[in-house]
RNA sequence: GCCUCUCUAGCUCAAUGGUAGAGCAGUGGACUUUUAAUCCAUUGGUUCAGGGUUCGAGCCCCUGGGGAGGCACCA
């Protein structure tokens, strides 16, 4: 685009009789001066609307072709197509819920009126009045003889026929997105349609909705690099979240028995198809339960989200037809690992077996890991992928657990499980680890892990200790991924596609 | 961070190393039942940026930038 540090004195009127976007912008602005000068606010205030046009089709979209009724509404919305015959012109007009057809006759709305419709364009919001009638081909419309515009556009939308495919465009320009691709649209109402789902879901069950820190002073509850972000009053260095775990718990111990949150968390990691440095996790603890109510929750938090969202639980995914409201099967991972490897995958293998089996299929590992990490290596480069089906994998080594309580019948596992569904990790969950003296020793050999050089392990949480020293019941906590929950419901391949404004280097934009 | 691909008019896309084009949008004209309306005419370009090779570069090479996919990391 040019500089508008170059304006000829005719530079205007060049724009004006010209082309290109700068001409279009130009010839739009001149229409909305045209208006003022005529004493017609091209952006008035409000406007009152009788119907919403989805409003007007239930009522009346079995209208028989060619019939005139009394009904007369007050529509508004974006025009978004046009056909003019001449004396007739048949403007498309959408709302959030609908689009219908304004039918506009300059016999019915006069000269001055018809002149106005002339100079609409593409893009317009424009309220209008009329009475509803099918055309002699049955499309429902309306029969206008009052129009007014609401917003002028000055910038043209893109190509009516084929929308905006450039992904740049689509996500730095979500604006353009959303009003030309239908399925953009669709995307986000999937997702908000998810989310409210689930919050009806858990208000009936009887959890509590809370709001925790974003600001944290230790990035706890997960492994993950933080963001860090700085206090100027306090002068303190604070950490974004990393999860939303140990304050929801720290409410465990406070008495409120069953809560939840949906909030938005950030880590300083990739970006990729599958992960975007913000992300929307619902997290969830319920007291007097372990891992096992938690499970039989996300089976049914998902499986009514899907009918919430889609009207079926029957999903179609990467070619496999999928009910999600039949059970989901429970495999252990070590179960899992070994009999992939088609040998014993545990904990208790000797460290420098469970090497050799990494080495034998190619996976990279670190001297400082132990045993229980190379177990879920094992698992991830085996088995991961191949879990299309909902499954629920469990048995993760207390060595990546930090926070779950040990597996009753074996020291070295967790009371833990993780959700895959077509390759992916949608959630994770585990009876909760409310012993603090064990707690103290797990953390502890977090931050040695840390001190070591792994910035991903964690530390000391000495608050979050105290508060287990009064007493936290026993309890099963569960988190699921909302974007990748979303991405399973909308059917798309990318976290990019269901995040409004997914992160990008920022544009430039020249005037 | 690494590898591969990609970037042309407002949008969607063409263009053997040889005059940068089409459709949509826009402009002018015709048309009172269209459905991406149609028909006639027409405006519009720093081909992401900067270098290089060449008689000649949108195209080949190099550097940089944006984006996409994959790998690594992770959820």
């Amino acid at each position: 685009m040019n500089e508008i540090t170059s304006p000829e004195p005719d530079s205007t009127d060049q724009a004006t009789t010209g082309s290109g976007l700068i001409a279009e912008r130009a010839r739009r602005l001149g229409l909305v001066e045209e208006m003022r000068a005529d004493g017609v606010q091209p952006y008035p205030y409000r406007f009152d609307r009788s119907h919403t046009l989805s409003e007007i089709r239930a009522s009346s979209g079995a209208l028989e072709p060619g019939t005139e009724t009394t009904e007369r509404v007050q529509v508004a919305g974006r025009i978004m197509l046009r056909r003019d015959t001449g004396k007739l012109v048949f403007a498309q007009m959408r709302d959030r819920s609908e689009e219908i057809q304004l039918f506009i006759s300059k016999a019915v709305i006069g000269e001055d009126g018809f002149a106005a419709v002339k100079n609409l364009d593409l893009g317009d919001w424009v309220g209008a009045e009329g009475l509803v009638m099918t055309t002699r081909t049955g499309e429902l419309s309306v029969k206008v003889d009052r129009i007014e515009l609401l917003a002028k556009a000055v910038r043209p939308m893109p190509d009516k026929w084929h929308g905006l495919s450039d992904t740049d465009t689509r996500f730095r320009q979500r604006y353009a997105d959303l009003i030309v691709n239908a399925e953009a649209r669709r995307t986000f109402e999937i997702r908000h349609a998810m989310i409210s789902s689930f919050r009806r879901t858990l208000d009936a069950k009887g959890f509590i909705e809370v709001e925790t820190p974003v600001l944290h002073t230790e990035a706890g509850g997960a492994m993950a690099r933080p963001f860090i972000t700085h206090h100027n009053t306090l002068d303190m260095q604070l950490y974004l979240r990393i999860a939303l775990e140990l304050h929801l718990k720290r409410l465990i111990v406070g008495g409120m028995e069953r809560v939840y949150e949906i909030g938005r968390i950030f880590r300083n990691e990739g970006i990729s198809t599958r992960h975007n440095p913000e992300f929307t996790m619902m997290e969830l603890y319920q007291a007097f339960g372990d891992m096992n109510d938690v499970m039989a929750i996300t089976e049914e938090l998902v499986a009514n989200a899907a009918r919430d969202a889609l009207g079926t639980t029957v999903l179609e995914i990467s070619g496999q037809t999928v009910d999600l409201a039949d059970p989901w099967p429970r495999q252990r991972m070590v179960d899992l690992a070994s009999e992939a490897l088609g040998t014993e995958v545990h904990p208790s293998v000797p460290v420098d077996r469970l090497r050799s089996l990494a080495d034998s299929i190619e996976v990279r590992w670190d001297p400082k890991w132990g045993p229980g990490k190379l177990v879920e290596e094992l698992f991830e480069a085996t088995t991961e992928a191949h879990l299309i089906r909902p499954t629920f994998v469990t048995g993760h080594p207390v060595e990546i657990s930090p926070l779950a309580r040990a597996d009753r019948n074996d020291p070295l596992l967790t009371e833990r499980f993780e959700l895959f569904v077509d390759g992916r990790e949608l959630a994770n969950g585990y009876s909760e680890l409310n012993d603090p003296v064990e707690q103290r020793l797990r953390f502890e050999l977090e931050q040695a892990a840390k001190e070591a050089g792994d910035a991903e392990r964690g530390s000391v949480d000495e608050d979050y200790i105290r508060a287990l020293e009064y007493g936290m019941p026993p309890t099963g906590g569960l988190g699921i991924g909302m974007d990748r929950l979303a991405m399973l419901l909308a059917g798309v391949d990318t976290i990019r596609e269901v995040i409004l404004f997914p992160t990008l280097r920022p544009e430039v934009i020249d005037s």
